[in-house]
DNA sequence: GGGCCACTTTAGAACTTCCTGAGAAGCCCC
DNA sequence: GGGGCTTCTCAGGAAGTTCTAAAGTGGCCC
């Protein structure tokens, strides 16, 4: 009742000036997921805080202010929605992606993608994480930075998150969910060596225990579908790695 | 926080100028429901509060001059009337929206929802939720926007909300309620991918139990009235959700 | 120029996702 | 209280995807 008087107190607007960082709040009481959600969200330029449980949350999201919650529906104190409804009734303007098992029960996840929210199901894939959090940013309008395109491009290619279409030199491809997934994190790479073990640790879940031949076969049929076009743009780096370039200029 | 919530939160009508935000008025005791269409309505662009009980709705009118309200019926003190009586009483010129219960006897409702005002039962879906609030808003005339367009349109599909008719090439097509709303969303949505859950969430009662599964079929209901033209209108993303878009060029 | 090793490609088995038909159950209107 | 419409569940089968394994190719070093 009282949530409305609260709204009126905004924080101070004081770090908006210059460099937009996005400040994340990771919520997981397993410690590993929430270390390897940290690791990669940092990497990629975000400012994280952490918290396992859902008082920790709270108490935490107050003086942090984050743009986003990452935050399991599994918790040991409150579950996920009662953290997400306690930060919504005081005002806390915040997306929120909730982390899920995958044979959590429909009805727990009913209402989920409510409110420019989303939802992503444990196991799951680094890239995927990253994506759906950029563009539930998006959505949510908290921050607006040309990081969060909904199209990415390199060269002729150009692949559409809002859509899933990919397009080379404007014809249409099209791809299996792991073979976008591990174009866009090509093209987000674009020009710089990724290794095969890089690209299993971000492009497939994290609990995968195949081993990395898995990306050459994947690479392959990736080479077939987008490098039918000339020049080829996928190029082996032999002992290193994968590269996305145009051809050399020498 | 946000700069949309910024640009929001200016309840005078001074600025009448650009940014047209329509304040709406919920008025539900539950809080679950009351919370769950706060979400909904400042998603899709609308200032909102709350009141629980009929003395702060109309206390909290008083000051916040919604264009419409969200009356539940059923209140604690006052009923949604006698609410809606005394707001037009004092001379505040809104529309209503009510809500109630399955089960309430028709006539009563009618004979109440006289002036342009509506009334949905609980359960809903946000979805119709959404489009009854603003075709209300829209007959109250207290503001036209583009995004209060009577006629929805896509390609040669046409959904007119004020009918109810939906065309496709000029053919009428005769649609289930359900069906209905399910087309309006993809509509919406048009060219975005829409994941199962996504459509669950919005175009499903709130207190649906069942699985996605109940969306395939649905989709499957809609192709065959729709998509018996050509070109099919509706595409699968494999792995991710639905799409509604043209043939894709090339 | 032989041989090793890294990578590429293909085939296919196992699995997942999606489509659709059939039928049970509920609702409404006569 | 019966017929028709609508909603929802379920199950079989079609289609697409993932992953392994094994054979094929070619670079590179000696």
């Amino acid at each position: 009742m009282s949530t409305t008087a609260l709204i009126q107190k905004e924080p101070s607007m004081t770090e908006e000036s210059e460099v937009k960082v996005q400040r994340v709040l990771v919520v997981d009481d397993e410690k590993s997921i929430s270390e390897l959600i940290t690791t990669s969200l940092r990497f990629v330029g975000f400012e994280v805080r952490t918290a396992a449980t859902g008082a920790e949350a709270l108490r935490v999201a107050e003086e942090f202010k984050p743009h986003a919650l990452i935050l399991d529906v599994m918790l040991p104190d409150l579950d996920g929605f009662e953290v997400c409804r306690q930060l919504r009734a005081d005002g806390q303007d915040v997306g929120v992606l909730f982390l899920t098992a995958k044979d959590t029960t429909e009805d727990k996840i009913k209402g989920l993608t409510l409110g420019g929210d989303d939802y992503v199901t444990k196991p799951f894939s680094l890239e995927e994480l990253v994506a759906r959090l950029r563009a539930l940013l998006r959505r949510t309008g908290v921050v607006e930075s040309s990081i969060n395109e909904e199209v990415i491009r390199f060269a002729d290619l150009e692949l559409n998150e809002a859509t899933h279409e990919v397009r080379r030199a404007g014809n249409l491809i099209d791809l299996s969910p792991t073979e976008f997934i591990l174009l866009r994190y090509l093209m987000i790479n674009a020009d710089r060596v990724v290794s095969k073990s890089q690209i299993l640790d971000h492009v497939w879940q994290y609990d995968f225990r195949g081993d990395a031949g898995i990306v050459e076969t994947y690479i392959s049929y990736l080479r077939k579908k987008i490098d039918q076009y000339e020049p080829p743009l996928i190029h082996t780096v032999r002992g290193v790695g994968y590269r996305l370039r145009l051809p050399a200029k020498n």
